[in-house]
DNA sequence: AATCCGGGGCG
DNA sequence: CGCCCAGGATT
């Protein structure tokens, strides 16, 4: 079917044709069958940064523990983190506690219904704002994600950077003239990010059997390849941490990570970082944990190596087993606490702690 | 405007 | 190995 008329302007047809193929292609996702905002909004922040296919069984669980603003509002942050544990981005689990927060207790569980209300909570953005508020309560304001760049760029092809201030002004504007041309901004919505996610995808788009094929300017002139334009370039910095991993009998030594870094408030070893890579343990810095381990441990010697990428940090981390007497109480450095087994695994830990963990085996 | 914040999947 | 994902907060 040609989804345009002759008298057609293209931004017209741009949504019906949209819609027409969401309504054949569109995935069976579990948050599509709710209009209830405190859903909606618990799966665009888990998806925030998040592919559908990683987020999913995140959603399905956080439902489950927390059917109610109400009760993620009751719950132990601790909790919530752990239950986030593997998502990344840990700073959105803790504002979406804050923000399950405000809405259960100062507004009686209700979410605000607009989007300029929605803006102003915590883990927020516009993005997530806008698709709040089209999808729980029908308000046509468009979103703006990395699906709606692409296709946008490529169907209308804008060469501006998608990074810089004026390029995103572009964008909206455009965005939001086509969400006028429909009495359905939920759906629409979905349609956009639905379209750009399994169709008009970043590499090898199903150009082939694209209902926008032709009029999509970047199919016209062969710069799928090229569209949309993003300068980022990512600096990637070496990082070294060095952990000890501090054992007695069956227990082992935690510390939560209260810093100003990565992992913020999930629990590691007991860690030293070093400018370089340490090849041997007597190279590790001096200080009170080198004197205590010397004085109250046995150093059974590197156990395990392993790289840890992150999106702009490349961390080799070394974990160096030390064990300690059972027969008597060794005070342990600032911080560090013991736990049982079953009570580390309750603590949430940053994915590279719970690997090496399974690789302990005891 | 630039930087930081995770983890995974894919070519 | 590089890119990017239903981005937001901070500086």
């Amino acid at each position: 079917m040609d989804w345009f008329s002759d008298s057609d302007d293209i931004k017209t047809g741009f949504a019906r044709t949209l819609s027409g193929w969401y309504e054949h292609h569109k995935r069976d996702l579990p948050w599509r069958h709710t209009r209830d905002p405190y859903f909606i909004w618990l799966s665009e922040v888990i998806l925030q940064q998040t592919r559908v296919v990683q987020g999913r069984p995140y959603y399905e669980r956080f439902v489950a523990a927390y059917p109610t603003v109400q009760s993620m509002a009751d719950a132990d942050e601790r909790d919530l983190l752990r239950l986030w544990q593997g998502l990344g981005y840990y700073s959105r689990a803790r504002n979406m506690h804050r923000t399950a927060h405000y809405v259960a207790n100062e507004l009686k569980g209700q979410f605000p219904n607009t989007y300029e209300a929605l803006l102003k909570l915590p883990g927020i953005g516009t993005y997530t704002a806008a698709a709040i508020a089209s999808f729980a309560f029908n308000e046509k304001v468009a979103v703006l994600d990395g699906n709606v760049y692409r296709v946008l760029a490529r169907v209308f092809g804008i060469e501006d950077d998608i990074i810089t201030g004026p390029a995103k002004k572009t964008f909206s504007r455009l965005a939001t003239e086509l969400i006028q041309q429909t009495d359905d901004p939920a759906t629409y919505n979905q349609a956009i990010m639905e379209f750009g996610a399994i169709q008009c995808t970043p590499v090898s788009p199903d150009c082939l059997i694209c209902p926008f094929q032709p009029v999509c300017d970047a199919y016209q002139t062969g710069r799928q390849r090229f569209l949309p334009v993003k300068s980022k370039k990512t600096a990637v910095r070496d990082r070294y941490f060095n952990y000890l991993v501090i054992r007695q009998g069956n227990r082992l030594a935690l510390k939560e990570r209260t810093q100003k870094d990565i992992w913020q408030h999930l629990y590691d070893f007991c860690l030293v970082e070093t400018e370089e890579p340490l090849e041997a343990f007597r190279e590790l810095p001096e200080g009170d944990v080198l004197n205590w381990v010397l004085q109250e441990g046995i150093l059974k010697g590197l156990s395990a190596e392993r790289t840890h990428v992150l999106s702009h940090q490349r961390i080799r981390a070394r974990f160096w087993r030390i064990d300690l007497p059972e027969d008597r109480t060794v005070p342990l450095p600032a911080g560090l606490f013991f736990y049982e087994p079953a009570d580390l695994e309750q603590l949430p830990k940053p994915i590279l702690v719970v690997d090496y963990l399974k690789s302990l085996h005891f």
